[in-house]
DNA sequence: TACATATAGTTGCATAGCTAACAAAAAGGA
DNA sequence: TCCTTTTTGTTAGCTATGCAACTATATGTA
């Protein structure tokens, strides 16, 4: 019914790869969307909420309640901004450091997991032509 | 930081893609959700929940809920399989066939723009890729 | 300075999606 | 036939996501 069209299709994959995503950060106690706002957080310390947001294409409410889930399990810390008090910088706790190269590695075996079962060539390729999509819309 | 990531770059286009399917549908009072549903058992009266879940990639909660939230607005009507006592057929009301044709039309204008934007052969081209991912995994 | 406008975050309320647990009926086998 | 297993749907409870409305602070301008 839908088979040439970019929503559907693209939805569709969405949750095939969020199924698999979120076996690999389970033994983490985290969801797709905390792991990856959360390796964000840990490669970059300190961001405002408004640029998380901005950079994982999501809105501020959803950071917030993400950044919630996260504070709530202990894994970041939000600090007011010394520039602008109106905002709020992020910053990864202690216990987030302990399971940060287990986060990546974890991810990385998804990766390679994937690239391997669609070719590297391929899986680039996609890759690619999905964010010269988004940046097209 | 996850340029190369096909969870995210794949996540982050359906969200904007939601987001433009979101304004399209809204005339109608239907979310993207509930429209391509609709479509599909407009297309196809009687089918199963079961093979409406399979056919759209949905848990059966979810299906059962999104035929709730038709239900509720008038669009479609479940009645018990002859067949199999336990299935549901699901039918469209004349309230769906009115809004029919207005609906598949409203659907070609996003695509006939997203074609525009992108390139009739690139937009194919990645629809493709994203079926073939899909299949694989 | 004072007021209007813009920006950062949060909260309320809605849908979409999932897993787990359940009820009811069908199918299969001893 | 009777019992086990499978299948179909629903319900409960959770996260993810969005918009609208709100608070608080910053910025820009008369």
């Amino acid at each position: 019914m839908f088979e040439q069209c970019l929503y559907f299709n693209t939805t569709s994959l969405a949750r095939k790869l969020e199924r698999e995503w979120t076996v690999a950060f389970k033994p983490f106690g985290l969801t797709p969307s905390q792991a990856f706002l959360l390796r964000t957080i840990l490669a970059k310390p300190g961001n405002h909420q408004r640029d998380l947001a901005d950079g994982m294409n999501v809105t501020t409410p959803t950071m917030s309640r993400t950044l919630d889930g996260l504070s709530k399990l202990g894994f970041v810390e939000r600090r007011g901004s010394d520039q602008d008090t109106r905002g709020i910088q992020v910053f990864p706790t202690d216990k987030a450091l302990v399971i940060h190269d287990e986060l990546n590695a974890a991810s990385g075996k998804v990766t390679k997991k994937l690239k391997k079962l669609l070719g590297t060539g391929e899986f680039d390729d996609v890759v690619s032509r999905l964010k010269a999509i988004s940046a097209a819309l």
